[in-house]
DNA sequence: GTTGGATATGAGAACGATCTCATAAAAGGG
DNA sequence: CCCTTTTATGAGATCGTTCTCATATCCAAC
């Protein structure tokens, strides 16, 4: 309830010193420092941070738009992001979008009201055109997600990339009849089939539309994919998970009703979360680096703040690799 | 970068009626409306929040202090949580106190520095004496974690009556010679420790210190905790396990070294999250109902920040139950 | 002893909103 | 038609900081 004016008058100096004290300014005697510091103490003064951002106009924090914090995926890039934004005096404000366009937008609203300095953007509800106009109002940067036709920072991984080693893997062990999980709104969806897709034409292996499965990353829907896979006629031999949550379902699922894996069915997942580990066979799986992209974008951020020269579009790609378990 | 007074003039109108219209005043035209609507849209203005937050002196936030956000416990509760606080226009700042004094205690200050309305513990590090002081800025509720000492609401659960539950279970199940394993830490450890050996002593079952694990609820420390337990002369035969997380580890790792679950260890997890329901044999466990305690105590969070009168002691408590699977 | 640069302090404007108060116009009641 | 209430608007203070500018003192150099 006290302000810098009572600690002043307290002290028995000015407003203007003790905001001097209080942001280390130089150019105070120590006595007089002192005396400020008393009067804080005994007036149980802080500083109030609504003042201190109108006045200063920045407010040191950092919007993070995950679409949901029950994904584990998102727990481990928040890690990442905090990590270096503590670093540099930085504060997260974790906002999730549930997969909604209206709170994506609302989010990013945040940037106009001047709440937050900045908005990473790890996932991409609403289309591009209609994000743009919110660089005005400050810095935005994605990771994981990505759009070519946006001029941002992307601190992203080759989903291609990924895919296809993936693919590529399964194809190795023998497998011709492939399904494929994965969800094709975004870039990094429809990159990931892409390279799916390009590992197996590369082998001649014919897609069957019928094992294209989209969805969310969830065990729940790991389990509804893979009865629907029991349900069709010509049934894959091995199938291409667009997660880890995904792939234990489908490994829960198919235990339940018999199946050995990976000798009825391959299971390969993607992220090397811990619960890859966990499940039996273990996954093999493509392992992002979750922490790093986040530790990385935060980087790039806290440049962006510091220097006015928006290099727009620095694309940063973090190295994508196959850790090879038992389940395929 | 438009400011109120911008938009005044824009629509040849004072600031007062122009924020008359921002915060949905009575008496105002609904000519003159249109005009500042028309004003706001061309000069694309958005009020900014630092200077409404000082004038109003009140932000419509609510820390909410969790340990970490990848132990998955932790978002699901911030479900209940956020659910509650957008009904109410509330925004959440997420907050990990990573297990560190000091963090939690500088979280804290986000009170004092008038950041947010009101501050929801989900655990605690520090000693109740170094938290009260804070109560004096604003309001703290309890969730999950609690202390008796702490004459705040408290949003619980009987953890007592659950870890009982549990391990009568495991007795009821033949077994004598059970581990314990759990944070001693918080009273909310303390009681469910205390739930497990009311069980055993009520069944003159003798309780072995060599079997009681302390630690943090991981997988990671799962898979320690199991090989702790082979290494030992004397094994005991079933293990209440902390979280479903550390349940999942321990049975793992067990397999791994050959033991059939639940037959050679009967293992009890605590939580009941999607993880329970995936490890095989699926998880017998205590179910806390999460997200409805995150809705419990973000009602009575905008209840306290209603009224001023400050009835200190409510304590809420939420049913818990046994769900017993196949894992004992 | 004057000059000049560093050191030290305070007064008052600014940040961008809301809120109180005064005033005026319109509406209703006898 | 006058008085009272309701409706409608604006002027100016206010929230609690920081920042610019003016001024004062100190110390060293010539």
């Amino acid at each position: 309830m006290a302000t810098i004016e009572d600690v002043a008058k307290l002290a028995g100096l000015s407003r203007s010193t003790v905001s001097r004290v209080i942001n280390n300014h130089p150019y105070v005697t120590e006595k007089k420092k002192q005396l400020v510091y008393e009067a804080m103490k005994e007036l149980d003064f802080f500083p109030n941070s609504s003042a201190q951002r109108l006045r200063k106009q920045k407010t040191d924090t950092i919007a993070v738009l995950v679409p949901s914090l029950t994904n584990p995926f998102f727990p481990f890039l928040i890690e990442g992001l905090e990590n270096v934004a503590v670093e540099n005096g930085l504060q997260l404000l974790i906002c999730q979008t549930h997969q909604n366009k209206d709170k994506e937008r609302n989010y990013l609203q945040l940037l106009q009201t001047k709440q937050v300095d900045g908005v990473i953007l790890t996932s991409l509800e609403n289309d591009w055109h209609s994000i743009a106009p919110f660089k005005e109002s400050g810095p935005i940067i994605m990771c994981n997600e990505y759009r070519s036709e946006a001029s941002i920072p992307v601190v992203r991984l080759n989903q291609i990339k990924g895919s296809y080693l993936g693919a590529k893997h399964l194809i190795e062990h023998g497998h011709k009849k492939i399904a494929y999980c994965g969800n094709d709104k975004g870039e990094l969806g429809a990159d990931r089939q892409k390279g799916f897709r390009a590992a197996l034409v590369e082998n001649n292996i014919e897609i069957s539309e019928q094992w294209i499965f989209r969805d969310d990353p969830s065990i729940e829907n790991g389990k509804r994919i893979l009865k629907a896979i029991l349900a069709l006629e010509d049934k894959p031999t091995a199938i291409f998970a667009g997660s880890d949550e995904v792939a234990a379902g489908i490994i829960k699922e198919a235990k339940l009703h018999g199946l050995t894996i990976p000798h009825d069915l391959a299971v390969l997942g993607f992220d090397d979360l811990p619960i890859a580990q966990l499940v039996e066979p273990s996954l093999t799986t493509v392992r992002q680096p979750i922490k790093e992209m986040g530790q990385k974008t935060m980087e790039v951020m806290v440049s962006r703040l510091a220097s006015q020269d928006q290099e727009e579009n620095t694309v940063i790609e973090l190295p994508i690799e196959l850790i090879v378990r038992d389940s395929v």
